[in-house]
DNA sequence: TGTACATCAGTGAACGCGCGTTCACTGATGTAC
DNA sequence: TGTACATCAGTGAACGCGCGTTCACTGATGTAC
């Protein structure tokens, strides 16, 4: 049964928001295609009208689930966010590199050539509010930062003992070169 | 054909060799435990001679990867190896979580259990090294060392960018809170 | 020390299942007149 | 504006494949005498 062209547009948008959530919940081999379609509304054999391979989509999802929330808060406030207990909490919506970074570095070239643009917008974005007498010392401020905000935000996932993943989290947030 | 007690034992460790490499360069997914076996110099079929499971494997074969060096390196030492183009470039035999942290957030109790004392230990070991004038402020510093440090390793590879990869690798140990 | 036999590690075919992907068909959309 | 028809998004059965796992069998080990 053919669908009006908004309804196509609705039903691409439902697939890249359940794609991104299940991902970011379950990791990128464990969800099946047939699985996400259901989460979007759909039977599995229309899949291939909006998607050429299961690959294409997970570049576009995580590329769907990057973009920057359009609330440009202070880096101060980011931070606070990300290394918050709701967002180690809440994989479905949370950062894309803490929930599916180690297996994106073994991904296809196009999602990791998407994931870099992520990485350098990041890095931009802190350096401008990172602690530093130079511009240098403020991007190299900026890296560090992002860093640890995704290695801690990975390890307190991790780790099976509450207090210790607080402590990660809170001990990261201290430490950060930023303003 | 039966085999002796010292070949079995050293199957084993081939097992578990095999499986702590092959997971590392490609993740727990998709190394299959035919291949764990053949890597090993056996057969599939004795593979459950040793493992009850494949789950079973993994999280004996991270525990295996995990096990420190019997070098006790200083602390800013281990920093430099970690965060060099070496490391990043050798991911069979380089640091289990920044080659397979987030699936590893997912992964069975058992895994997470084992991988969670290694996270302790090696806190424990940095905050001996760590800036800070109190015990708190050196395990603070311990505890983002760490986080930064698998962060960092984990956005090097997954960059597509030699410049920027090997930024953030340099960025982040200027960064390190270590003596 | 030598021999007979029970044990059991390893082999490789086979099983069952679930996955990504394909395809013939359906029926609503939207265009041509 | 109304009608006939071509288009094409969606359905669900089916395909082929590879995976984890099982199992009957093999033959070397190592023990009992």
């Amino acid at each position: 049964m053919k669908v009006s062209k908004e309804q196509v547009a609705k039903h691409r948008a439902s697939i890249l928001d359940a794609a991104g959530r299940l991902f970011r919940q379950r990791g990128f081999d464990s969800v099946t295609v047939a699985e996400i379609m259901k989460e979007a509304g759909l039977t599995h054999g229309a899949f291939y009208g909006y998607f050429p391979s299961k690959e294409a989509l997970i570049a576009e999802a995580a590329e769907h689930a990057l973009i920057p929330p359009a609330t440009r808060a202070p880096a101060a406030t980011y931070a606070d966010n990300y290394l918050s207990v709701q967002h180690r909490d809440n994989h479905a919506t949370g950062c894309v590199f803490a929930s599916l970074g180690t297996e994106a570095a073994r991904g296809s070239d196009d999602l990791r050539h998407r994931m870099t643009e992520s990485v350098r917008r990041q890095i931009d974005r802190f350096a401008a509010e990172a602690k530093g007498r130079t511009a240098s010392d403020r991007r190299q401020a900026a890296i560090a930062a992002w860093s640890s905000m995704v290695g801690a935000m990975m390890l307190a996932r991790l780790v099976d003992d509450e207090a210790l993943s607080k402590e990660i989290l809170s001990a990261t947030r201290a430490s950060l070169p930023l303003a």
